[in-house]
RNA sequence: GGGCUCAUAGCUCAGUUGGUUAGAGCGUUGCGUUGACAUCGCAAAGGUCAGUGGUUCAAGUCCACUUGGGCCCACCA
C-alpha cells in the first residue's frame, strides 16, 4: 500500500482529480464498432442559461448510471451531450443584462442584439456543462452539440421546408397566447394555467330600441368589452329568445352590437348571455368566425390599450380594467361584482398573465404527424416507464392541437420564409417563398426586393429533432446509422408534451423510425412541503452546495436511493447524510481490508482457486450473498428500478459485508482463503457501485494492489451462479440469530448476576453440525463469553442439537430471565398462529388451481414447509407441557 | 368536468405476476466501542398497512365504494 488512507473519506481530494484523468484518457468516448452493441442516450439538453438544480442532478445521475453500467457490460455506450438555445429564456437573460446598461434590445437592433446573445453564450453557456462534469457525467464531450450550431440550424430549416412542402405548415390569424412582457406568442404548452382569485363582473348593455331595457353579461375581463362585437345567448334560452337578432348599444363605445344565438352558450353560467369579443378570446373567436362578426383588437402587443380605444389608449390592461369599471359604475351599468376563481394562463418563462391575442402566426398541423407516433406506443415499440405515462401521452396525442411555432423574439432559428413585396402588393396572400437558402430574387416576378419573416421558431421546434439532428441529419453518416434509434430517454414528466411526444413524431416523420425504445420518466423533485423546487420560490437545495458539503457520490447515491418508480421526491438536506455515511463506510471497509491485505496472496483467479465446498461457511456465505446481490442489481437496473438496486448494494455492503463478514473473519484474516475472498469481494463490489458512486470507487480501485487501468475500463462482474447457495445463506442467518441471542443473554446476566443458573440454549432450527462447530468460536469471540463450552448434544424430544453454555440453561432462544407465564402465553400465541398458517397451507395445497399451475419444486417446498410447521407445533406443545 | 397519483413505525419513504414472522433511513431508549469506521456497532420499543365491503385456501398487494392530500389535462365567459 503506497500511502496511508485517512480515517474519513474526503471527496474533495478525489473528485476533480479523477474526472480530469477520465477526460484526458478519453474514457467517455464511444465509437461505432462492429463487435459491440450500441447503446445510446441523448441528454435532455439543458438550457444554456441553466444552472444545475436538483432536477438536473437526478436526471443526469440516472443517465450516468445507465451509461457507465452499459459501458462496463461491454456495450458501445454513447451519451450524447449538448445544450439548448432556449429562445425566450436566453433572450430574457441578455435583455436583463442590457437593462443594467440602461439599454433595450430595440436600441441595439436585431443584428447587434443577436451577436450580444452569442457573446453571452460563449461566456456563460458552458456553466451548466461544467456543472454536469462536477456531477461526474460520462458524456462524450467531443460530440457536444448546441441547438443553434450551423448544421443543426440547417436541419431545422430542412424540417420547416419539408413540412411546408407537405402542407403541414401553414400561416394564419388565430387567437394565440400572447405574453405582453416577452411580447411574443406562446404555444398552449407554454402558457400554464394557474388558479386566481378574481371577480366576475356583471355589465348591463342597454337595448338599442329601448335604452331602459338591459341585458346583463358576466365577464372576468371587463376591459375587453371595448372590443365586443356581439352578445350571444343560447337559442333555447326562453329569457332571451325575443331579443335574438336585435341590437344592443355597447356602453362607453356606443357601438351597436347584435344579439346572436348559439347552442354552445351555457344557460346556467352567469346571466346566460355572453359578451363576444372575437379578437380576445378563443371561444369568441370561433363565434366570430361562425357568425361573421367583426374582429376588433383593443390591445397593443405590450398589453396596453391601443389607439382604437381612444381615451383608454396607452393604459395598461389592468389599469384599463379599473377605469372601464369606474366609468360603467358612473353610468349605472355595473350591475354587480361577484368573487370568482378563474384560471388564467401565465407565461412559463416570466409568469406574466398571458393575453389571448389575435395575430398572424405559423402553425404545424399535428394530426397527421401524431398517427404513427400513437401507433408505435400502442404497439409497445416505445415503452414508457412507469407504464402509466403511456395513458397521459396517448390522451394528449389523441386530442392534439396544431402547434403555434412562430415567436416574436430575435434569439432563435429565423423562419425560412421570404416575402416578395412586389407580389404581395398585388395579392396579400401571394409572394411567400419558403426556401432552404436565402433566395436572390422572386421566382415569380424576379423582384429582388425580398424580406425574410421577422419571427423565429419555437425552441422546441429544434429540440424535437434532437435524437437525430445531433448526428448531423440530414447528412448521412456512420454514427447515425449505428447509434440511431437511441436506446433510452430519461426525462421529467413535465416535458412529455413539449418534448418527448414531439420527438417521437419527428422521428417517424423524418427518419421513418422511432427515436428511442424506452422512456424513463422520473419524479419531480419537491421540497419537504411538496412544493416544486425552484430558485424563484427560494426553496431549492443547491446540488453544488451538497457536493461541496457531502461529496458528489453522496449526492448521487442519496438521490437515487429515494427515487422510486417515478414517484415525486420530497427532499430535505438530511437525506444526503445517508449518502455521505455510506461513502465513508465503503472507504473505511476498504481501508481495513487494505491494511490487512497481503497482496502476494490475492493474485489468483477466484473461480480457479477453489471450489465452494472447500470454503468455510462464512466465506461461502458472503460469496453467495455477493452474487445474489449482483444478480438482483442487474435485474433492477434492467427494469429501471434504480432505488432498489441502490438499496441492495447498500444493504449488502453495510449489513452483511461489514457488520457480519468483516467482524467474523477478524480471527482468521491471515488465512489464504479469507484473504482471497475478502479482497475479491471488495474488488468486485467496487465495480458494482461504480455507476452509482463513480469517484470513490475509482479512488479505492486505484489503491488496490496491481491496479492499472481505470475502473471505468473494467468489465462488470460475471455472475457466478454456482456460488449462490440458499442453504449456505440460511445457515448463516440462523447463526446470526443465535449469536445475537447469546449477546443479549450476556448483557442480561451482567446486569443480574444473581440470575446465573444453568441454562440450556437450543437452536430452534436445524443448524448443521458443521455450522454449529464453527459457531462456537464466533460466539466466544463476538459475544465475549469466555466460559462457553460447545457440545453437539442432541435433544431427542425436540430433534435438535444444542449449544450448551456453562452456567446457562435455557429452553428457548430467549433473552434474559424467563417469566414462565409470559413464555406460556407467547408459546400459545405462536401455536395459534402456526395453526392458522397450517390451515392456510393446507388450503393452498388442496387447491388444484395452485398445484397444477405452480412448478413441481415450489409445490414440493410448500409441502415441506407444511410438514415443518406440523413438527414445530408438536415441539412447541412439548415445551408448553414441560413448562407447566 | 376528465385523468393520474398518494395514504404502511414518531418522521421520510420502500414493498411489481397475491404466499412463512410487513422492511429501510432518520429519530427515541438501553448497552457497547482507546487498532477499519462515532459519518461506528448491537439490541429494544414503535404497525388493526386510511375506512367499508367484495374476490380467494390466502389481501399491504386485486376489485368496488368512502374519506382526506398532491399533480396533470380541458375553450367555464
Amino acid at each position: 500500500m503506497a500511502e496511508e488512507l485517512s480515517k474519513q473519506y474526503n471527496p474533495k481530494d478525489t473528485e476533480d482529480k479523477w474526472y480530469k484523468i477520465w477526460e484526458q484518457n478519453n474514457l467517455f468516448s464511444a465509437q461505432a464498432s462492429a463487435d459491440k452493441i450500441p447503446y445510446c442516450i441523448v441528454i435532455p439538453p439543458p438550457n444554456v442559461t441553466g444552472i444545475l438544480h436538483m432536477g438536473h442532478a437526478l436526471n443526469n445521475s440516472i443517465q450516468d448510471i445507465l451509461i457507465r453500467y452499459k459501458k462496463m457490460k461491454g456495450f458501445s455506450a454513447l451519451w450524447m451531450p449538448g445544450t439548448d438555445h432556449a429562445g425566450i429564456a436566453t433572450q430574457n437573460v441578455v435583455e436583463k443584462a442590457l437593462a443594467k446598461e440602461g439599454l433595450k434590445r430595440q436600441d441595439l437592433g436585431r443584428e447587434k442584439f443577436v451577436s450580444r446573445v452569442w457573446e453571452w453564450k460563449q461566456l456563460y453557456g458552458t456553466t451548466i456543462i461544467n456543472q454536469l462534469k462536477k456531477l461526474g457525467c460520462a458524456c462524450d464531450w467531443e460530440r457536444i452539440r448546441f441547438t443553434m450550431d450551423q448544421d443543426y440550424s440547417a436541419a431545422v430549416t430542412e424540417v420547416f421546408v419539408r413540412l411546408y412542402e407537405k402542407k403541414l405548415i401553414y400561416q394564419g390569424h388565430y387567437i394565440i397566447n400572447w405574453c405582453p412582457r416577452c411580447q411574443t406568442a406562446l404555444s398552449d404548452e407554454e402558457a400554464s394555467h394557474i388558479e386566481l382569485q378574481g371577480n366576475l363582473y356583471y355589465l348591463k348593455y342597454p337595448l338599442k330600441d329601448n335604452p331602459q331595457e338591459f341585458i346583463s353579461v358576466a365577464t372576468t375581463r371587463p376591459e375587453t368589452m371595448l372590443g365586443d362585437t356581439a352578445v350571444a345567448v343560447n337559442p333555447k334560452d326562453k329569457r332571451y329568445k325575443k331579443y335574438v337578432g336585435k341590437y344592443l348599444i355597447l356602453p362607453i363605445v356606443n357601438r351597436p352590437i347584435k344579439i346572436i344565438a348559439d347552442s354552445t352558450i351555457d344557460m346556467e353560467f352567469g346571466t346566460g348571455a355572453v359578451k363576444v369579443t372575437p379578437a380576445h378570446d378563443p371561444n369568441d373567436y370561433a363565434l366570430g368566425k361562425k357568425h361573421g362578426l367583426e374582429f376588433i383588437n383593443v390591445l397593443d402587443p405590450d398589453g396596453k390599450m391601443n389607439a382604437s380605444t381612444q381615451k383608454f389608449a396607452g393604459l395598461d390592461r389592468f389599469k384599463a380594467r379599473e377605469t372601464v369599471l369606474e366609468e360603467l359604475k358612473l353610468l349605472g351599468l355595473l350591475e354587480k361584482t361577484a368573487a370568482h376563481t378563474l384560471s388564467a394562463g401565465h407565461c412559463y418563462r416570466c409568469h406574466t398573465i398571458v393575453e389571448p391575442y389575435l395575430s398572424k402566426q405559423w402553425f404545424v398541423k399535428m394530426k397527421p404527424l401524431a398517427k404513427p407516433a400513437i401507433a408505435a406506443v400502442k404497439k409497445d415499440k416505445i415503452k414508457f416507464h412507469p407504464a402509466r405515462w403511456t395513458k397521459v401521452y396517448l390522451n394528449w396525442m389523441n386530442n392534439i392541437q396544431d402547434w403555434c411555432i412562430s415567436r416574436q423574439i430575435w434569439w432563435g432559428h429565423r423562419i425560412p420564409v421570404y416575402y416578395c413585396k412586389a407580389c404581395q402588393a398585388k395579392n396579400s396572400k401571394a409572394g411567400i417563398i419558403v426556401s432552404r437558402t436565402k433566395p436572390l430574387k422572386c421566382p415569380k416576378c424576379s423582384s429582388e426586393d425580398l424580406i425574410q419573416d421577422e419571427d423565429v421558431l419555437d425552441t422546441w421546434f429544434s429540440s424535437w429533432l434532437w435524437p437525430f439532428a445531433t448526428f448531423y441529419w440530414p447528412q448521412k453518416n456512420k454514427d447515425a446509422k449505428y447509434f440511431y434509434p437511441t436506446a433510452t430517454l430519461v426525462t421529467a414528466p413535465e416535458i412529455i408534451f413539449f418534448w418527448v411526444a414531439r420527438m417521437i413524431m419527428a422521428g417517424f416523420e423524418f427518419k421513418k423510425q422511432l427515436p428511442f425504445k424506452d422512456v424513463y420518466i422520473h419524479g419531480t423533485v419537491r421540497d419537504s412541503q411538496g412544493k416544486k423546487m425552484s430558485k424563484s420560490l427560494g426553496n431549492a437545495i443547491d446540488p453544488l452546495e451538497i457536493i461541496a458539503e457531502y461529496g458528489t457520490d453522496a449526492l448521487r447515491y442519496s438521490l437515487i436511493s429515494i427515487t422510486s418508480q417515478g414517484q415525486d421526491i420530497y427532499l430535505s438536506k438530511e437525506k444526503f447524510e445517508q449518502g455521505r455515511n455510506f461513502a465513508n463506510k465503503i472507504w473505511n471497509a476498504a481501508r481495513f481490508i487494505l491494511i490487512n491485505l497481503k497482496p502476494e496472496e490475492v493474485n489468483v483467479d477466484l473461480c480457479l482457486f477453489f471450489k465452494r465446498e472447500q470454503l468455510d461457511p462464512v466465506n461461502r456465505w458472503i460469496l453467495s450473498r455477493f452474487y445474489t446481490t449482483l444478480s438482483k442489481v442487474e435485474k433492477d437496473l434492467d427494469d429501471f428500478k434504480f432505488n432498489e438496486a441502490a438499496g441492495s448494494l447498500y444493504a449488502f455492503f453495510w449489513h452483511e459485508f461489514c457488520d457480519w463478514y468483516l467482524e467474523l473473519i477478524k480471527p482468521q484474516i491471515s488465512q489464504k482463503t479469507t484473504q482471497v475472498v475478502m479482497y475479491k469481494i471488495l474488488e468486485k463490489y467496487l465495480r458494482l457501485i461504480h455507476p452509482f458512486m463513480p469517484f470513490i470507487s475509482e479512488e479505492i480501485w486505484q489503491r488496490l494492489p496491481g491496479a492499472k487501468d481505470s475502473i471505468m475500463q473494467q468489465h462488470w462482474p460475471h455472475l457466478q451462479g454456482g456460488l449462490i447457495n440458499r442453504k449456505d445463506e440460511e445457515q448463516m442467518e440462523l447463526a446470526f440469530e443465535l449469536i445475537n441471542t447469546i449477546r443479549n443473554m450476556r448483557a442480561e446476566l451482567e446486569v443480574n448476576p444473581a440470575s446465573r443458573v444453568d441454562i440450556q440454549l437450543t437452536v430452534n432450527n436445524q443448524l448443521t453440525r458443521e455450522s454449529l462447530e464453527m459457531l462456537a468460536s464466533y460466539i466466544k469471540n463476538l459475544a465475549k463469553i469466555n466460559n462457553l463450552i460447545f457440545t453437539d448434544q442432541y435433544i431427542p424430544q425436540i430433534n435438535q442439537y444444542a449449544v450448551v453454555l456453562k452456567d446457562l440453561h435455557v429452553v428457548m432462544p430467549l433473552a434474559g430471565v424467563i417469566n414462565i407465564t409470559e413464555q406460556l402465553e407467547k408459546i400459545a400465541l405462536k401455536i395459534e398462529k402456526l395453526k392458522a398458517e397450517i390451515k392456510n397451507k393446507e388450503g393452498m395445497l388442496a387447491n388444484k388451481n395452485f398445484t397444477s399451475r405452480a412448478p413441481e419444486e415450489i409445490v414440493e417446498t410448500e409441502r415441506n414447509k407444511l410438514a415443518d410447521m406440523h413438527e414445530q407445533v408438536k415441539k412447541l406443545e412439548v415445551i408448553k407441557n414441560g413448562l407447566h
